[in-house]
DNA sequence: GTAAGTAGTATACAAAAGGATAGTGATAAA
DNA sequence: TTTATCACTATCCTTTTGTATACTACTTAC
């Protein structure tokens, strides 16, 4: 048997340490819907039935929970105006657009990887 | 009410088109085992009850399956020695490093990430 | 009075992901 | 002969995630 090539040290509290912070950016944007909301809002404000329509399947109870998730992830502002229905508006804040590189980052490895395993068919 | 900002116009199709290989790249990382299981393999080869041990509470069942998957995606390769008892190396392919860029992006944000929800209490 | 639009919540359910535990078959060491 | 290592697989169970459907309260328009 060929020889296992030698693994550089390293302890698992390193690579935990470093394992967290991804995992972190991975919860921000994982889940069925986080995504195409997140992406909703980057093109302009929107209301919530705004949102409901744009994102095709979506229900009201997982836009409002993720709604509320964004919002204390400081990615999402909840603004009421308290007219006559009552309107909320959401907003990515400035912090919400600085997902735009790390989606960015997914998206061209994401597009390499179709091209990849479409040829491999 | 202040004026909503107005969206730039932009269809649904060509949304959902930019957000499928978004999905390709976290659905790659996504679940509980498979950055471990990457990032113990980016350090070094390494055989089946290694990265078991490695990988702190992962399954055999669950380790077999992640691994699995990532070979699927070509992102691990598996080789099979056929000494006694049979030994089996996985190694993460070129393209298989080829993530660790996405990693990094993605470590960069949770970091930052950490720090402000830190300092937001 | 009834429907429609505002922004949601409540309850019950189904599907997907993951965990616990045991077993496979070959071999070698005690 | 029992135990251990290698790399798994099989079965059942729990937890998490997401869905379906109905409902709230308020006001305007028909």
């Amino acid at each position: 048997m060929e020889k296992t090539k030698e693994a550089k040290p390293h302890t698992w509290g390193e690579c935990t340490k470093s394992i967290l912070p991804v995992r972190d950016a991975l919860e921000v944007l994982s889940g069925k819907w986080k995504l195409p909301i997140i992406i909703s809002l980057m093109f302009g404000n929107k209301r919530f039935s705004q949102i409901a329509k744009e994102v095709p399947g979506i229900t009201d109870k997982m836009l409002s929970k993720e709604l509320r998730e964004l919002e204390s992830n400081d990615l999402v502002k909840r603004t009421v105006y308290d007219s006559i229905p009552v309107v909320v508006e959401y907003s990515l804040t400035e912090y919400g657009h600085s997902l735009e590189i790390v989606i960015k980052t997914l998206r061209d490895w994401g597009v390499a990887h179709r091209k990849r395993m479409m040829v491999a068919e």
